[in-house]
RNA sequence: GGUGGGUUCGUAUAACGGCUAGUACUCAAGAUUUUCAUUCUUGCAAUAGGAGUUCGAUUCUCCUACCCACUACCA
């Protein structure tokens, strides 16, 4: 039994998009599961499209998401380019394997599998523009290659001589004229083609002397002993091709497994670099910046854990079969087969990748988001002892998505509110509704709340309960808090403060507003004894003092 | 246009040819709470359409519609 081997093989011409990770992470499962290697190759034929820094972005974001690549890469994060023991099959980047590729496109045309082509670009550009003319589509088959300038049409001593004084010919494959090609892929099926409907791919280019990505993905794929091909389906029109090329070298195949495409949110189409930052989320696993200065958002930058981004990515276009959602990598390695990957597109659910986010938070332990959160505050001229920190993180962290938002919940832990919220609210103004999902129909009961005085979400408007009727209850109790000697812990200041109010028949809720509005400066936050527990009595009578002056 | 692929709630998906078509996200309602959030409960919502095979079709076959990809000396 042969050892499992796939490969990755992405093209440096600009940051790795979420689908290309996926790939990357659903072959790096594949062979894991197997026992086998995952091996990352650059396919860099195409020096027109180069983009610097499109290589080490990739291995970065890999390196990020924990896929780590048996070979192709050493431990620096380099690609290999001598081979080793571990990367037999080095160099790992196929501009520098230029050298292999010519003669098995030689191989390919001696043995009438393939022919030499001299048409000039402009030809076959004025060739496909006087097709259109007639509402055709120009291709390069077995019926327009005898009128077309290739070793084929041409006369033996023409063809040599052009071979030697020019140097911008190709070599296309030759394609057989009405030949079903039955090929099988492990995601959809058996499928048939037939090869009259296919037109002749150039293999190789005498121009810059590479191959294109056929003959190349081949060459490779073969001599890299890959045993299992896992791609876009993007590439299933070309898998014939692929198919007919591996016959006519005579070489053993890999098995063919075509993923589906990752969809943008709404509307129709493949998940493109826009759609992201029109669409508030990110398409990227990392931040990248172009080379006119445009900056791309990356899942790391938004504040997504690598786990929780693998785990989405994972579950956009598999399923284990169970009703398990959340996945460490071993238990996707553990759990992945390729058989259980859907054959449609999968749209991108943003809502859902946030949830996932939230999940894996809440996984983490205090320290460690403390450590991150500790970041967070020194971001905002806050230090603050790490025992500190870990509390607060306690009583915060259901409440986030990201680790930064931490601080727009707890910030009033470290810094006395300046403002007090919805002051600004003006009589009459309309109320803030949630817009409603256009796509959905209307639920029938929603309550509808044309009158702002009503609506729940006006207990945002501090007026309601700053009315000198409760804020004097506060100060008293403040007073009363202050001096009755309870201990500092939350426990005992909530008892004392709540027994203090019910002693006096106090409006529990009206007390504790105002007590949450000059502590928090807004209608929503933490339990009031957990803040006055992390801030302490002092700070407590301070931000009585300033609201008083504030707001009277 | 041609070729290939695809189609289950808004989204991701589950369902040996056989339960009231399940779950998660979103959304809504209720309960809980000093507020918000959390949590819990409940609810809305789907087999693209049409034939056929079958006792019985989301599942198999065919047709139609729609969507997607490919159609470069790009990958």
């Amino acid at each position: 039994m042969k050892k499992t081997r796939v490969r990755f093989a992405p093209s440096p011409t600009g940051p790795l998009h979420m689908g290309g990770v996926r790939t990357a992470l659903y072959n790096y499962l594949y062979a894991k599961k197997r026992g086998g290697d995952f091996i990352l190759r650059i396919e860099d034929t195409d020096s027109h499209r180069f983009v610097p820094g499109a290589e080490e972005y990739i291995i970065e974001a890999l390196k990020w998401c924990g896929i780590v690549p048996d070979e192709g890469v050493d431990k620096d994060g380099k690609i290999v380019e001598v081979a080793s023991e571990r990367h037999p099959h080095a160099p790992y980047r196929q501009s520098q394997r230029r050298s292999i590729y010519r003669k098995y496109a030689d191989q390919l045309v001696e043995a009438g599998w393939a022919y030499y082509a001299f048409d000039s670009a402009e030809s076959l550009e004025a060739a496909r523009a006087a097709a259109e003319a007639k509402g055709e589509t120009f291709i390069y088959n077995c019926e327009s290659r005898k009128a077309l300038r290739n070793s084929l049409s041409l006369p033996e001593d023409e063809v040599k001589r052009l071979l030697e004084e020019t140097d911008d010919w190709t070599v296309r494959f030759k394609m057989p004229e009405n030949e079903v090609v039955a090929m099988d892929d492990m995601i959809r099926g058996h499928i048939e083609v037939n090869t009259s409907t296919l037109d002749d791919k150039v293999l190789w280019k005498r121009a810059d002397e590479l191959p294109t990505y056929h003959l190349a993905n081949i060459v490779d794929d073969h001599l890299m002993e890959i045993t299992e091909v896992i791609r876009g389906e993007e590439w299933l029109p070309s898998l014939p091709l692929h198919y007919l090329l591996y016959r006519a070298f005579g070489w053993e195949r890999p098995a063919f497994a075509h993923l589906p495409l990752l969809l943008k949110p709404v509307g129709n189409g493949k998940l493109s670099k826009r759609d992201g930052d029109k669409m508030g989320f990110p398409v990227f696993p990392l931040n990248w910046t172009n080379s006119t200065g445009e900056t791309y958002h990356g899942y790391r930058e938004d504040g997504y854990f690598p786990e929780a981004f693998v785990n989405l990515l994972a579950m956009l276009g598999w399923n284990p079969g169970t009703e398990q959602e959340i996945f460490s990598l071993q238990e996707l390695i553990d759990a992945f087969s390729i058989e259980k990957v859907s054959k449609s597109g999968a749209k991108f659910n943003p809502d859902k990748a946030k949830w996932f986010n939230k999940e894996y938070l809440r996984m983490k332990g205090d320290e460690e988001l403390a450590d991150a959160f500790t970041e967070v505050l020194k971001a905002h001229g806050v230090e603050a002892p790490h025992d500190k920190v870990v509390g607060v993180v306690a009583l915060i962290k259901e409440r986030a998505t990201f680790v930064q938002d931490f601080w727009t919940i707890s910030s009033y832990l470290f810094v006395a509110p300046a403002e007090f919220e919805k002051y600004g609210i003006k009589a009459g103004a309309a109320v803030e509704q949630k817009p409603a999902d256009p796509r959905r129909a209307p639920d029938p009961r929603a309550k509808v709340y044309d009158d702002a005085a009503t609506a729940p979400f006006l207990a945002k408007d501090v007026d309601k309960f700053w009315k000198e009727e409760n804020y004097s209850l506060a100060l008293k109790a403040v007073e009363y808090l202050r001096g009755c000697g309870c201990g500092s812990d939350k426990e005992s200041i909530e008892k004392a403060l709540e027994d203090y109010i019910k002693e006096n028949g106090w409006p529990m809720g009206k007390v504790m507003n105002c007590l949450r509005l000059a502590l928090t400066g807004a209608s929503s936050g933490l339990g009031i004894a957990d803040i006055i527990s992390f801030i302490g009595m002092d700070e407590l009578g301070r931000r009585m003092d300033y609201i008083c002056s504030r707001l009277g």
